[in-house]
DNA sequence: GTCTATAGCCAGATAGAC
DNA sequence: GTCTATCTGGCTATAGAC
């Protein structure tokens, strides 16, 4: 692996580890096998590495996401499938965890790629739902904007349950809670 | 305000904006207007204050919550009027902030109230969903713990979606699709 | 491209005067 | 109880040699 490769990854781990605060240049050198001078060579900061380190881990999300929403199966199951999802839950959300750290909120460049993944996670949610009323695979009232607000809400809190109780098991209780008042409006096509 | 007091508070403000990482005991002083002395002769560093500090958030929140759980009104209210409460929705939650904190999650004793807040928090609606099933205000099947769960973590999941997109709309959302949901368990004494 | 040297500033804390 | 002085070390970055 290439150099300014090493450092992006090292500066992920970091960043999902410690957050953007709890960082520092150093740190990721050292993680990276890459010394000061050659950081700085391929990146004008830290500012600018987090970013790099920040947009990759926001399209593989998206990506980890778009893989286990699309394909065949009812609106249901693809929630189900995506609530279900492995996931390293005691780490957190590597994206969703840079929503708390204010010098990331604080920086329009460094947000956007934040925002934009969970914005677009919601919308990707938002149509499955209307697909899945649509088909009748889904029976209302549902709001589908509000579903799916509340889906990606409970995964997001989940992992903050997770942690603060040191076992991923909140997690699934979280999860299992919100498919139990959903499975109520599973159609008769699904 | 006496002088602890103030290294109390500041502390407070600053570990809800900032987090444990962010936030140094130059900072500390400057916002209690306390000299460096000052702070240590009343505590014995950081970690110290930092406890102190969040043990009084992680007591305020508990009786927060229990001033809007409490009461005669039926166990779908209670959990309507604990949803909807009035939050500092973009400040996100002050507790479940320090669940992303490495140092305070490596910390036994700063974690402890982290960790017992969200608990019983959990428990006390768990408490309330049963107590609901069992007077007919609210319709099974339903799992008390798990719907416990995906309350707290709609909650904590709203506040990172609001942050993600600056506004606190998205949280409000969220619980919307949460009630949306829920209503539909509402029982026939209800 | 990578290294070492250097710099200014801040973190976190201690010592001792007042 | 509060103040100033001082300390060690880390953060973030720049400069210039190799």
């Amino acid at each position: 692996m290439s150099t300014p490769e090493r450092l992006i990854e090292a500066t992920r781990e970091l960043l999902w580890e410690r957050g953007y605060v709890g960082t520092s240049p150093k740190a990721i050198q050292q993680a990276a096998g890459a010394g000061q001078g050659s950081m700085y060579h391929h990146f004008t900061g830290k500012p600018d590495l987090a970013l790099a380190a920040i947009r990759r881990t926001a399209e593989e999300m998206r990506a980890a996401a778009e893989a286990v929403l699309e394909g065949g199966t009812s609106a249901y199951a693809r929630i189900e499938a995506y609530l279900r999802r492995e996931r390293d839950v005691l780490r957190g959300c590597p994206v969703g965890r840079l929503t708390m750290d204010p010098d990331v909120m604080g920086s329009p460049e460094l947000r956007a790629p934040v925002h934009e993944t969970l914005d677009r996670l919601r919308g990707r949610l938002a149509g499955i739902v209307q697909e899945g009323l649509d088909r009748g695979e889904l029976t209302g009232p549902l709001d589908p904007a509000a579903l799916a607000a509340t889906i990606v809400a409970t995964v997001q809190g989940g992992y903050v349950l997770a942690r603060s109780s040191g076992s991923p098991e909140a997690f699934d209780t979280a999860v299992d809670g919100l498919l139990m008042l959903l499975s109520a409006h599973k159609g008769p096509s699904s």
